[in-house]
RNA sequence: CGGGGCGUAGCGCAGCCCGGUUAGCGCGUCUGCUUUGGGAGCAGAAGGUCGGAGGUUCGAAUCCUCUCGCCCCGACCA
């Protein structure tokens, strides 16, 4: 490609609106331009990145079976009626519209339910299991906040698979398999990741991981373990609670605390440990309003407590919510509340004597004691593991570290086809619920993570895996010959089926290095009258200072990739 | 959806508080000449409904109201 024939300018300052080094640099090098807020038009440098990286993820998934295939968009909302998803996340991530004749139309967000009707139609005997079908696909998400360039956008390329077992043990192989062919996919796009215990979510099932790329830039945050190989999103981790002795019971008290509303205020106030008080956090859901209660040195986890009772969304509750409830905000206790959903945390079950509210304006309780206090409707743990506590598997200390989820995968086991019935004929000839798995990567996320992990001061590095070019070729300098020569080179190496970016241009030796060092392809080759008279060329990396002059009919580029 | 910030030329910004002819600067773009190993020099040129609408005023980029858009934090998030 000539350089002056490219489309997509080179900005000399990144634009305001970007903050994050992925965000600046794809702006900045022309390889992505914004439409609107969480929609990015690729251009060509960014779209042959892009290719490279897709086909890297064909490879690996035609190597475990894998099967591309390409399924629609915009699809019919009864389909996810089926499994009813469709009043789950209408009006929220999933978007759509009407068609002429009155048709509810989504855009998809993702495709098992549009999967899984295929393979019901068509694998119905067990000798066509294990399948693995994937597609390289748009989604469509509705995203409440789009964020950071291409890290959080709502109209994406996505890589997602789903696999179909005759059993568990099958699909919990074929897990296994695929979890090692995320790692493969990231080490040759050149990043490193991590997995990570996860929450299904929505997308529902048995188990989850989710593959993080280590990164300040990142929305998730992942707690690890320095002892053992225990690694989690924070929303899902769980750790060992610091244990409080705090005596047998005794009777419980009224207190006075004029004014002391939080946490922090009463344990100063009356003298004692946070971990010797009782939190009370208010959720409400669709249906209901939830009591958690926790121990005053722990935070709620509301992953975990949405799970707990078995809603999808919360929120905390407002004043009037509480006031309707009979609930006194900063002195809320537990005893005798009406209507309410109590969760407690075993943090709570484990600690007697605790110090909670009394339910009324400047009074507590001390010596609350679980059960005989005050009853739960669930206890479970709900608490949010933090760096520095203590991990649950082998006692060591807990780091918490940001990162981005560049992937993921799930078993779903049978949510899926026992909600649309998709069943295959086993050796007994009985129909059995197909066990799935589906997997996810989000091409446009790994593209920006890419960068994120390679550049420095003066730009990207592209690993050459996934670098738009192999070669930027320049010549710089006056007269016929230098152009001449290049012109031969570039020939010459796009002849040898190497991809080379030429920059072609006239214009200063500045202009164009600056712009090989921002554009980042592997490897640099520049022709001047000064390497004319020995007949050579420069040869650089761009990921190294030293230069090196060779030969031209002794170059070799492949050497240097 | 809550909080904060910002919309002036392709990009980066000044001007706004305190209203006053033709709205500025740097970079980029175009033309010519010079220059050619780390974002060159000189001369000239094009490019703006100052996000939009309404209002106040003799007069609005500047003040007021509404509105649209963008960024960050939070909520939310496979």
């Amino acid at each position: 490609m000539r350089r002056s024939q490219l489309f997509g300018r080179t900005l000399r300052e990144s634009p305001s609106e970007a903050e994050i080094p992925s965000h600046q640099l794809l702006l900045q090098a022309g390889m992505i331009r914004r439409l609107v807020v969480g929609m990015y038009s690729y251009l060509p440098l960014a779209q042959r990145a892009l290719r490279k990286i897709e086909n890297i993820i064909r490879d690996e998934m035609d190597a475990i079976g894998g099967q591309e295939i390409d399924m629609p968009l915009v699809q019919p909302a009864g389909l996810w009626q089926e499994t009813g998803r469709w009043e789950m996340l209408v009006g929220r991530e999933l978007a759509g519209f009407e068609d002429r004749f009155g048709r509810r139309l989504v855009l998809a967000m993702t495709h098992e339910e549009a999967v899984t009707d295929l393979v019901r139609n068509q694998t119905n005997s067990y000798r066509q299991l294990p399948l693995m079908l994937y597609q390289i696909k748009l989604k469509f998400r509705d995203e409440p906040r789009p964020r950071a360039g291409l890290i959080r956008v709502r109209e994406f390329g996505m890589k997602d698979a789903y696999s179909f077992h005759a059993d568990e043990a099958d699909l919990d192989r074929y897990y296994a398999e695929m979890h090692q062919v995320y790692l493969n996919i990231f080490h040759r796009a050149g990043i490193d990741v991590v997995s990570v215990e996860s929450d299904p979510g929505i997308i529902g099932g048995t188990e989850a991981h989710e593959f993080m790329m280590i990164a300040d830039a990142g929305e998730d945050k992942i707690i690890s373990c320095e002892g053992c190989d225990y690694r989690a999103n924070a929303d899902v981790a769980v750790m060992q609670k610091p244990q409080v002795n705090n005596g047998e019971p005794e009777p419980i008290d009224e207190i006075e605390t004029p004014g002391q509303t939080t946490i922090e205020d009463v344990a100063n106030y009356l003298g004692v440990k946070k971990e010797q008080t009782l939190k009370a956090v208010f959720y409400s859901t669709d249906e209901s309003l939830i009591f958690a209660a926790i121990r005053g040195d722990i935070e709620v986890n509301e992953t975990k407590l949405k799970k707990a009772v078995g809603a999808t969304h919360l929120w905390f509750s407002t004043d009037e919510e509480l006031r309707r409830y009979g609930l006194v905000a900063g002195y809320a206790s537990p005893i005798d509340v009406k209507g309410v959903t109590v969760v407690v945390d075993d943090s709570v079950t484990a600690t007697p004597n605790l110090i909670a509210g009394a339910n009324k304006p400047g009074y507590h309780l001390k010596n609350m004691t679980y059960s005989r206090d005050f009853k739960a409707d669930v206890v479970a743990d709900i608490s949010l593991a933090r760096g520095g506590m203590t991990c649950a598997h082998c006692g060591g200390t807990l780091t918490e570290k940001r990162g981005i989820e560049v992937g993921n995968i799930f078993k779903l086991g049978t949510k899926y086809s026992e909600a649309m019935n998709a069943t295959y004929l086993s050796q007994k000839g009985r129909p059995e619920l197909l066990f799935m798995g589906c997997y996810g990567i989000g091409l446009g996320r790994l593209l920006a993570s890419i960068v994120e992990a390679n550049h420095d001061e003066d730009g990207i590095i592209w690993p050459p895996t996934v670098a738009p070019y192999q070669i930027h070729l320049m010549h710089i300098g006056k007269g016929d010959e230098v152009r001449q020569r290049g012109e031969e080179l570039y020939t010459d190496l796009r002849a040898k089926g190497y991809e080379v970016l030429y920059d072609d241009r006239q214009e200063s030796p500045g202009v164009k290095f600056k712009e090989a060092d921002l554009l980042g392809m592997p490897l640099r080759l520049t022709i001047s009258q000064r390497t004319l008279e020995t007949d050579s060329v420069e040869v650089k990396r761009r990921t190294e200072r030293d230069k090196d002059v060779v030969k031209l009919d002794e170059l070799d580029p492949q050497r240097y990739l």
